[in-house]
DNA sequence: CGTTCAATTCGATAAATGTCAAACTGTAAA
DNA sequence: TTTACAGTTTGACATTTATCGAATTGAACG
């Protein structure tokens, strides 16, 4: 038992873990600020990795790199257009997250936090 | 200009770092946990590093390891009372962290997400 | 005082991480 | 088809991390 919630603890963990990074942060930041512009009609969608690259200063390949863990870490999911690779925001994770620290944990009641065996 | 934005960026990408690790998102978990209990009466509050021990299946070098790291990113803080340490949550940052998933980001719109010089 | 229990400090070690430069792939456009 | 641009892959390297066992400190209690 209590095999979800150690899922759901691993997942999170996961997550974080992929926002630990100055860097990789600014870069989730980024794909929610693009994806609101969205919101407001003024952009067809997405944010390119270009952009990103050009904002930080890290280069090409290290920008590559983080944008597969925030992928990995299901925080955000990347298609092709064209030249261009887009980046979208998974939203059911970034609700996942904001429920995470809203009001009581998801955790308590469920076992996890009893003695081990 | 934007330092204390970069400043924020730091520290929130610090305290992703010290959930990142399952371990480690357990003990504060578990002092999340212990708080509501205090809230509700009927502890005189905090929760003992011991418990933690015990309630994982790690060392206790690693715990206070870990201890250490949670009240270094201001996730926590620790009291001695007699034999035992005590945890407590740190309230200003669960809140910021909340804060940072409850609706747009903190960051937009304060040049952070801008192009590089 | 000596013992016991809680927790920390001190190495050590295997594994993961962040970054880069160089070479490569894929798409568009001249 | 050649060029140019966007992004990835590979291989390398220095740094950080999670964990442990052994030794240590600190408080309480006989």
């Amino acid at each position: 038992m209590c095999d979800v919630t150690m899922a759901k603890l691993k997942r999170m963990a996961k997550a974080f873990k992929a926002l630990s990074n100055p860097n990789r942060l600014q870069i989730y930041l980024e794909i929610i600020d693009q994806r609101s512009k969205r919101v407001e009609g003024q952009l067809e969608g997405g944010c390119g990795i270009a952009e990103c690259i050009s904002k930080l200063n890290i280069g090409a390949p290290t920008v590559s790199h983080h944008v597969k863990e925030l992928v990995n870490a299901d925080l955000i999911s990347v298609e092709r257009n064209g030249k261009f690779m887009i980046c979208y925001l998974n939203e059911p994770m970034y609700n996942e997250l904001k429920e995470f620290f809203d009001g009581k944990s998801l955790f308590s009641g469920t076992g996890l936090l009893s003695a081990k065996s």
